[in-house]
RNA sequence: GUCCCCAUCGUCUAGCCAGGUCCAGGACACCGGCCUUUCACGCCGGCAGCACCGGUUCAAAUCCGGUUGGGGACGCCA
């Protein structure tokens, strides 16, 4: 019988929720689908200085935004401090922990120099072997104190078994006697930590690769507390182009998970952008839907090797890495439209150009034209950019398209009132209709039928480029492209 | 400095554990072509990689050792 998986994602409220979170919360959220497991939110809040309400909210919101949906919490952390107080009691009673009255300023001394001399950079022991008498002593004198775990001395080491990288080991000599209560009394993230992942029964660690060399410290403090501890899986970490480790403070909102949602991503095509940096399946599926995801997830699937998130912050044709555009830009062309309706009109109403109509009266024409346009879109806030002329009157003309298509031939001074007047006169305004009328036309004065049709679409949308014509004259409807064509008279003056 | 981890196209990666079927497959990006009123989509084609050296073997991207390169950890931060 298999016990039940738990797993945890634990940020810290010190900022927005950024890719490399968003990713850990991914893989625990997965596999917890995956095994019917059960998926804990726990708020690491321990450090007060940096921690606040505001990061906290913005971190849920971020997560809800993605669809990572979580069976308990958010705990905060902060909330079990007496916990992490009683274990390190608990340890010091039982020998596996001891006081440390080194000052801050003795260590840091002692640290300098020994990276002047290029030695290791452990403690040295110093309280480890204090009698009871000059510990008393100490403490009598009020001298405060840390606690340090006493690490096994004499030979030896801690193995585990990592779930992607494999039996890890490392010997006790090079560990520490780390410290796992700061001198005013407050527990240390290490040994918090620990201590709730006992609490919460978590089967199965899933971070980033950063945290591989602080597990056999953490094993340590299972051990002397008597608790199994749990299995682990660290994932490899996503660095950037300059294969740094992202992080705020170098890459600022361009790592941030909400970001891609003002950006016009939708939240499932990121997660599987997302999904893919540092994980794959060997039959190379790129694309899953929500159950396909948590069908083909596997801890075996996480690469060892590190991943770039490929921003290239100066390459104009691409705001974010290439391919996390292209997953979005898939999502958002072969989604059924009413998937992506929500966040089109998401888009319109922050743009200010929403109109309730296009959810009652006018729906079918609106899923109409978002399906129209939407195969050269990319991100769901080209809607309102290079879609704008589809739902409002007011609309950029872009420079090129001014020059190249409508300046450039003067006759369409003449020639734009007479088509408007003649697409109005049709009486079923149909796209066959209008193309026959605009054709027409063109054979009439003797030119190509490009110039008018380009024309056309630069007067009345406002690009160069777009969906064929005579769609697009439907779906702009017929009065507005009469108006829209006499208007455009006033760009020869 | 000490310890740990990693190494396939520009990027994400399959293949590696059980060596031959891999003169290395896919995707994105890029380039070219077809289609077309424009731009896309779509389709077709192309460019491009096993870091290096040695060993084991009839045979190595795959196993072993080393070198180099990269990353991470070493806090009274989380």
């Amino acid at each position: 019988m298999a016990q039940q998986v738990i797993v945890r994602f634990p940020p810290s409220p010190t900022g927005y929720l950024h890719i490399g979170g968003a990713r850990t919360a991914i893989f625990n959220w997965l596999f917890a689908q995956k095994t019917g497991g059960k998926f804990i939110l726990r708020i690491e809040d321990t450090d007060v200085e940096r921690s606040s309400e505001e990061s906290i909210l913005g971190i849920l919101e971020s997560l809800k935004w993605l669809g990572i949906t979580w069976d308990e919490g958010p705990y905060s952390q902060s909330r079990f401090i007496k916990e992490h107080v009683a274990a390190a009691q608990k340890l010091l009673e039982s020998g596996h922990a001891y006081k440390c009255f080194c000052t801050k300023e003795d260590l840091d001394r002692k640290r300098e120099e020994a990276r002047k001399n290029k030695a290791p950079l452990q403690y040295d022991g110093t309280c480890r072997n204090l009698t009871p008498e000059e510990i008393a002593k100490k403490e009598a004198a009020g001298m405060p104190y840390t606690i340090r775990l006493k690490i096994p001395r004499g030979g030896g080491s801690v193995i585990f078994e990592d779930i992607v990288y494999g039996f890890i080991e490392k010997k006790y000599e090079d560990i520490e006697d780390f410290v796992i209560v700061r001198s005013n009394g407050q527990p240390l993230y290490i040994l918090s930590n620990a201590v709730d992942d006992i609490r919460d029964r978590i089967t199965h660690v899933i971070r980033g690769q950063d945290g591989l060399a602080n597990t056999p410290k953490q094993i340590l403090i299972y051990k002397a507390l008597g608790a199994p501890a749990p299995k682990f899986a660290h994932m490899s970490l996503t660095l950037d182009t300059k294969k740094a480790k992202i992080s705020k403070r170098t890459h600022g909102e361009l790592v941030a998970v909400h970001f891609y949602k003002e950006h016009g991503f939708l939240p499932w095509a990121f997660v599987n952008y997302l999904a893919l940096l540092g994980w794959s399946t060997s039959d190379s599926r790129e694309i899953f839907s929500r159950e396909e995801l948590i069908e083909a997830f596997s801890l075996k699937g996480i690469s060892r090797a590190n991943a770039i998130f490929d921003v290239r912050k100066d390459d104009p044709k691409f705001f974010t890495d290439p391919k996390a555009i292209s997953i979005n830009t898939h999502y958002l062309r072969n989604l059924p439209v009413e998937e992506i309706e929500p966040y089109v009109t998401e888009q319109l109403e922050k743009a200010g150009i929403w109109d309730p109509e296009f959810q009652s009266i006018k729906r079918d024409w609106f899923l109409r034209t978002i399906d129209l346009i939407r195969s050269r879109y990319h991100v769901t806030t080209d809607f309102v950019t290079l879609g704008r002329a589809y739902f409002s009157d007011d609309y950029p003309i872009d420079p090129k398209a001014l020059k190249k298509n409508i300046l450039k031939h003067e006759g369409l001074k003449e020639w734009f009132p007479i088509l408007a007047d003649r697409l109005q006169a049709v009486e079923t305004f149909t796209v066959d209709e209008a193309e026959r009328v605009i054709r027409e036309m063109a054979e009439e004065l003797g030119i190509k039928a490009g110039i008018l049709i380009n024309g056309i679409r630069a007067a009345v949308t406002g690009q160069v480029k777009g969906p064929g014509l005579f769609d697009v004259l439907i779906a702009v409807r017929q009065g507005r492209v009469a108006e829209r064509l006499r208007k455009a008279v006033t760009f020869f003056n």
